[in-house]
RNA sequence: GCCUCGGUAGCUCAGUUGGAUAGAGCAACUGCCUUCUAAGCAGUAGGUCAUGGGUUCGAAUCCCGUCCGGGGUACCA
């Protein structure tokens, strides 16, 4: 039992022997007892006043006298204003780091087969240019959750839809057909979504040139957008494809494919990875007939123009387009055909969207329409809505070029971990290719715990002028603080000194810090409850930090393989190996590999 | 305009269901490597928690107003 349910029962049971009430929920306060003062656990007794009618001074020690005399673990209490200090005995405190080292499941669930089914949509991206900065946001939080659902207990299955069809991608071909001809991934040297993604500025080029010149020809701004040849030409070739051209549908999948290969290199890298794929191209027919048949029952109307439309004004949000007056679909009408897919191909209890919160609104138009739609699940799909990634000069921007490649990122990355290792010259007495792999566990354990230990709800600041830091409360600070522990493991291990299976002889006394070092240790599993409940991967990268922070200060204060007191040297050695146990864990969860030297 | 999210140290961020003296890191300054990895540890300095009210034993946290910023707002995705 956690000391939070043991303290929780035995105020429970007070309560109801000193004031004959029921605690409610939110009545009995606990938190962790601050460490400028004495004690483990903390009561709040300030609700408890109107009962005990007595000051809080003596309310609390009332209360802490009969703990102490029912709770044997519970080694001493003091009182400080309302606040009821309570410490546990070392007995206690062993054993649980005992069980964290036993355990195998310690903190992670083991999924059952009767667990619930979530699917994860999260990546999403369109096929007309290179990942961003945006998109590695988006794929680290995607997998992270995945990651911390699945160690929750949940099955999961990640999923990716790729936006492969639509005007976005028809710009490209054009651009490729009439200035880009010829070019190939393989005869440029370029990796395809680069190349792909030139091609899209190229045309976008093009086309403003031609808006500007039919604006001096005297257009208006939104006639010249109609009007230029380039964006006709595109749209003709959405037309040819639509209709099943066989020209343009190569074309079409050999530049898609291009775009594959470099998505495929740039997802290996990231460490992230989909479990089923899905493309817009089978899914938006399947939202067209879903919207035809809403349509036919009435649910949806039609205008004069032949456009299709929700009326959502009793859900408290606006009319919705469905269907374009040329019958073509736009988003919306994709995300209910693959949503019908989804559920049509998976037994899926709970869907999550991991998408920007640019699109809130979109979500919730989803829901209501998947709701009138008859489908029972509509109502419960949740958008996982995370912040943008903000530049110093703004939003990013594709066709503005203000965008942070997410390749050149990590290959950057990866320059400046390999600069500061052979600096330091910590990894001079590996292979090449050894510390190769160090280096890119590095860059990359950098770059996903920046993005990940914020909050994902809040938009974020990257300055690209600013390298990513690699000391303090960064990936890197935690990566190290592991690979110092496998030193001390190691070093441990030559000398023969390492633990017996079952800890019998332990110390009597635990210094603060070694205290300090095993509560935190004990906190793993609540801590991935938690972060599984509120979507948070963020709650994971703290308490690494703080666990890695809290080590290094036993480690600095205290002598492992030196110390000479047997008892005490094997309590800190098997310390360490839980640490570096749960380092190892919940680094995995934010998809973060530890390094056992760097 | 309307809807929505946000504003905490110079910068980037934490801050649990409202609890004790608001915390980290970076940047600045000071110490600590003949002893288990100094990508570390310790210290100094840095705050009107945007702002004005309210709720109460207690507010960065809850409510209302104001200011500032992001996003959305019917044929882009």
């Amino acid at each position: 039992m956690t000391i939070e349910q043991i303290v929780f029962s035995a105020v429970t049971d007070v309560l109801k022997t000193l004031y004959d009430i029921d605690a409610e929920k939110g009545l009995i306060q606990l938190q962790n007892t601050r460490k400028d003062f004495k004690g483990d656990i903390t009561l709040v007794v300030f609700p408890f006043l109107k009962y005990s009618k007595k000051s809080p001074e003596d309310t609390a020690f009332e209360i802490g006298t009969i703990i102490r005399k029912n709770v044997k673990e519970v080694e001493s209490f003091n009182v400080v204003k309302g606040f009821l200090n309570i410490e546990f005995e070392n007995g206690y405190w062993i054993k649980e780091l005992e069980n964290a080292r036993q355990n195998t499941h310690f903190g992670i669930s083991a999924t059952n087969k009767n667990a619930e089914l979530v699917m994860v949509e999260y990546s999403s991206p369109n096929t007309n240019k290179p990942l961003h900065l945006g998109h590695i946001r988006n794929n680290l939080l995607g997998f992270s959750l995945s990651e911390i659902l699945k160690a929750n207990g949940y099955k999961v299955v990640k999923t990716n839809i790729v936006n492969d069809r639509g005007i976005h991608i028809c710009k490209s071909m054009l651009a490729w057909l009439k200035w880009g001809k010829g070019q190939t991934p393989e005869n440029t040297g370029k990796k395809g979504d680069h190349l792909l993604g030139e091609l899209y500025v190229e045309f976008d080029r093009h086309y403003k040139q031609e808006i500007a010149g039919l604006l001096e020809k005297g257009l208006s701004q939104k006639e010249a957008e109609e009007q230029a040849p380039s964006i006709l030409e595109a749209r003709d070739l959405l037309r040819k494809w639509e209709s099943g051209d066989i020209e343009v549908v190569e074309l079409w999948k050999t530049m898609n494919g291009w775009v594959y290969n470099g998505f495929d290199i740039t997802y290996r890298r990231l460490g992230v990875d989909f479990d089923k794929i899905y493309y817009e191209s089978d899914t938006y027919l399947v939202g067209k007939d879903e919207v035809l048949r809403g349509l036919q029952e009435g649910i949806f109307y039609e205008k004069d123009d032949g456009s299709v439309w929700a009326d959502l004004t009793s859900e408290g949000l606006d009319h919705k387009l469905l269907l374009r007056s040329d019958g073509t679909s736009v988003y919306i009408t994709q995300d209910i055909g693959t949503a019908k897919l989804r559920f049509h191909d998976y037994s899926i209890n709970k869907m999550i969207y991991v998408v920007g919160n640019e699109q809130n609104y979109h979500f919730q138009v989803l829901a209501a329409l998947l709701d009138k739609l008859g489908y029972k699940w509509g109502k419960g799909l949740y958008h996982f809505s995370y912040g943008m990634v903000e530049l110093p000069t703004g939003k990013m921007k594709s066709r503005e070029g203000t965008v942070v490649d997410a390749d050149d990122l990590m290959e950057g990355m990866v320059k400046v971990a390999r600069d500061m290792a052979k600096e330091l010259g910590k990894l001079d007495s590996l292979t090449e290719e050894e510390a190769k792999k160090i280096y890119e566990i590095i860059a990359l354990g950098a770059l996903k715990y920046y993005i990940l230990k914020v909050d994902p709800k809040k938009n974020m600041m990257f300055n690209p002028e600013e390298s990513i830091d690699f000391n303090g409360n960064t990936g890197p600070f935690i990566q190290y603080t592991h690979a110092r522990i496998q030193s001390v493991l190691r070093k441990s291990a030559e000398k023969k000194l390492a633990v017996d299976k079952n800890l019998t002889n332990y110390p009597e006394k635990l210094s603060f810090k070694e205290k300090e070092l095993i509560k935190r240790i004990v906190q793993f599993p609540e801590v991935v409850k938690e972060a599984g409940g509120n979507y948070s991967p963020a709650f994971i990268a703290n308490y690494c930090y703080e666990l890695a922070k809290e080590f290094n200060q036993f480690y600095h204060d205290h002598p492992i393989i030196g110390e000479n007191d047997k008892s005490v040297r094997e309590l800190r050695l098997l310390m360490s190996a839980v640490v570096g146990k749960v380092i190892k864990d919940g680094m995995s969860l934010l998809g973060i590999e530890v390094p056992d030297r760097m």
